[in-house]
RNA sequence: GGUCUCGUAGUACAAUGGAUAGUACGCAGGUCUCCGGAACCUGAUAUCCCAGUUCGAUUCUGGGCGAGACUACCA
């Protein structure tokens, strides 16, 4: 149990033995002290008051000199300024938490509850490679992941991979026109790209077509509808339905190609799956999810063939499920997959990392699986995040504004490269040594960036700024661990059972009252689903640590005792620096 | 039209209904006989508007105004 935890209970306590008041834990407010008060938590007393009929001062006393007798270990003083009690924490409680915790480095961590979560997110589809959106989901499902492990979950990180469709088939159908037999080995292109570019040729040469038949005659709308370079895409995906040989193995060689990009991208980025579905394989599913939504009366057949599910009860429209022509649609394919991800993990909790374009289809695939009885349907939960838009507006293909995934990557770690030169501190790194920390740098600050913000929140990506190394951003925080590690190679600290000090400088308790709190951070950042919770706290953490370590020294301190804390200070600050970092999948440098 | 989300300094982000609304970038000025200056300190600048609930509203409710997303027999 943490501090804040700790006094809620005193404090119910107190009101049901003082007063034979009932209050549940949730409805005491314990809050930090501002800084300008003397204290370290304050007991907000208002909503008592009324009840009482006693006057703020009174209550705050009677209250105050109660804890106070009542737990000698935790509270040395209180005041009482308006209707707010403020109780000021013992040092030697602050001293003793280090003492205990300071080598822990899996402090904050909770034991394996067993409570199996899968983590669905990336989600790529295989005609182009990956921009700056699926970066922003691909940190967040790795950093979610890595959060509800540490609140003792058991995590499967899953992907869904749409490799299969017309958007495919006009990369393949490009291909064939244009390349005369080129690969991504031939003309030394990334796999992912080199089919990107053929997306790309197919597009241009629509638009040509398309402009050709408007000049003979045809309204937009028939151009649009007639061009040869997309009837052939869908004859092709046709044909890919029918399992034609040629079609099938074109199609495997250039999802290989995107495979392999894919692969290099994840790599460098630090993502990994345990478990990856194709479309291919998933597409069909759902049809027995018809079959049985029908005989269940869930769903209805209309005169047509098709089959739809009615939700203007739930203040939805009604959805279709199932086309006229007997196949399914997205929705019923996600059904079908949903079942078969409870089929084989069993999972308490199912979150699927996807935009927020997407919040009414992941309503509606709720209440359908629920309507079914899906097993695990009340797990679905949809981590919905923002869009990333850039200063000008959203990025848009066809303007070519889209952010690419791997040049953005490239042009960070060649900041952090030319940044780390021009300060000169590593001199004596190998190539390699340099290598992997301009990575951790450049790939630190873009996952920073991109997980600072509240996820459901959009963001806007200013280049400019998000390649900044200073204030709230990644390197900061990897800055001051570091510098921490710095001292430690000089020194470590010496293990002692008795409290070592008992006198607290103010910026020493800010720091020890900081990292206390890092447990529930943990805590709060998994209940809510927010990674940012951690950046915010990692950041005010690395700050105290700043302001406190320019004003006192730690190597020359003013007694052993007191060197001796500063020490335990500094380790337990770099190790839950680099705990809340790797929860964001950051890495952080031993020296930059 | 309907459903949903969002409006906080010049910009980008914080704030379980609590004290004088925090932080960063930028701007102005400062700090080292320094354990790493990618640091630290000081200063100026903000809750879209109008009601309501409350001892107390950036937060909750209603109504405006503004921005965005969704509203496909696409995925």
């Amino acid at each position: 149990m943490n501090t804040a935890e700790r006094i809620r209970l005193a404090s119910k306590n107190t009101l049901e033995q003082l007063y034979g008041l009932t209050i549940e834990e949730k409805n005491i407010q314990i809050n930090e002290t501002k800084p300008e008060f003397e204290g370290d938590y304050t007991l907000v007393l208002f909503s008592f008051i009324k009840q009482l009929k006693k006057s703020p001062e009174q209550l705050g006393n009677e209250i105050g000199n109660y804890l106070l007798a009542g737990n000698p270990d935790l509270f040395s003083a209180y005041n009482v300024i308006k209707g707010f009690l403020n109780l000021t924490v013992k040092n030697s409680y602050w001293v003793e938490f280090l003492e205990k915790n300071y080598p822990d480095p899996n402090f904050g961590k909770k034991e394996p509850t067993g409570k199996k979560v899968m983590v669905e997110y990336s989600s790529p589809n295989t005609n182009k490679p990956l921009h700056l959106g699926h970066l922003r989901n691909n940190f967040l499902g790795w950093s979610i992941a890595e959060i509800l492990k540490a609140n003792g979950a058991d995590i499967t990180k899953t992907c869904i991979v749409n490799d299969r469709g017309i958007h495919i088939c006009k990369s393949m159908i490009a291909w064939q026109l244009f390349a005369n037999g080129e690969t991504p080995e031939s003309t030394g292109t990334k796999g992912d790209h080199f089919v990107g570019n053929y997306y790309v040729k197919y597009n241009d040469e629509y638009k040509r077509q398309v402009d050709e038949l408007v000049s003979k005659g045809l309204s937009k709308e028939e151009a649009e509808k007639e061009a040869p370079i997309l009837k052939a895409a869908q004859q092709m995906l046709f044909d890919w339905e029918q399992g034609k040989p040629d079609v099938i193995s074109l199609w495997k060689k250039m999802n290989s190609w995107v495979y392999e990009g894919f692969d290099i991208t994840y790599k460098r980025i630090g993502t990994h799956f345990d478990k990856i579905y194709y479309e291919s394989n998933t597409y069909l599913l759902g049809k027995n999810i018809v079959a049985e939504g029908l005989e269940k009366k869930v769903f209805t057949k209309k005169d047509d063939g098709s089959v739809w599910i009615d939700l203007t009860a739930d203040g939805l429209d009604e959805k279709i499920v199932m086309r006229r022509d007997g196949t399914s649609v997205y929705i019923t394919q996600d059904i079908g997959l949903a079942e078969q991800k409870h089929e084989e993990y069993h999972p308490g909790e199912s979150i699927y990392v996807v935009g927020d374009e997407q919040n009414y289809h992941f309503k509606v695939l709720k209440l359908i699986a629920e309507k079914m009885k899906i097993p695990g349907a009340e797990g679905i939960y949809h981590l919905s995040y923002g869009m990333v838009e850039l200063p000008t507006g959203r990025m848009k293909s066809r303007e070519g504004t889209v952010v690419d995934a791997d040049d953005i990557v490239d042009e960070m770690v060649a900041i952090a490269g030319r940044h780390t030169e021009e300060l000169g501190k590593v001199k004596d790194f190998t190539e390699t040594e340099l290598k992997e920390l301009y990575d951790t740098l450049g790939i630190g600050a873009l996952k920073f960036f991109l997980l600072r913000v509240d996820p459901k929140k959009k963001m806007i990506f200013n280049p400019e700024e998000s390649i900044d190394f200073h204030g709230f951003t990644g390197p900061f925080i990897q800055y001051t661990h570091a510098r921490i590690k710095s001292i430690l190679r000089k020194e470590k600290a010496v293990d002692s059972q008795e409290s070592i000090v008992d006198s607290l400088l103010k910026l020493e308790k800010e720091l020890i009252v900081k990292l206390e709190q890092y447990s529930t951070i943990v805590e709060q950042a998994a209940i809510e689903h927010n990674p940012s919770v951690l950046a915010i706290y990692a950041f005010e953490l690395a700050k105290t640590f700043n302001t406190f370590y320019t004003e006192h020294s730690v190597m020359n301190a003013e007694s052993d005792e007191k060197k001796q804390l500063r020490l335990k200070l500094s380790e337990m600050t770099a190790n839950v620096i680099a705990s809340a970092m790797g929860l964001l999948g950051i890495k952080v440098p031993e020296r930059m």
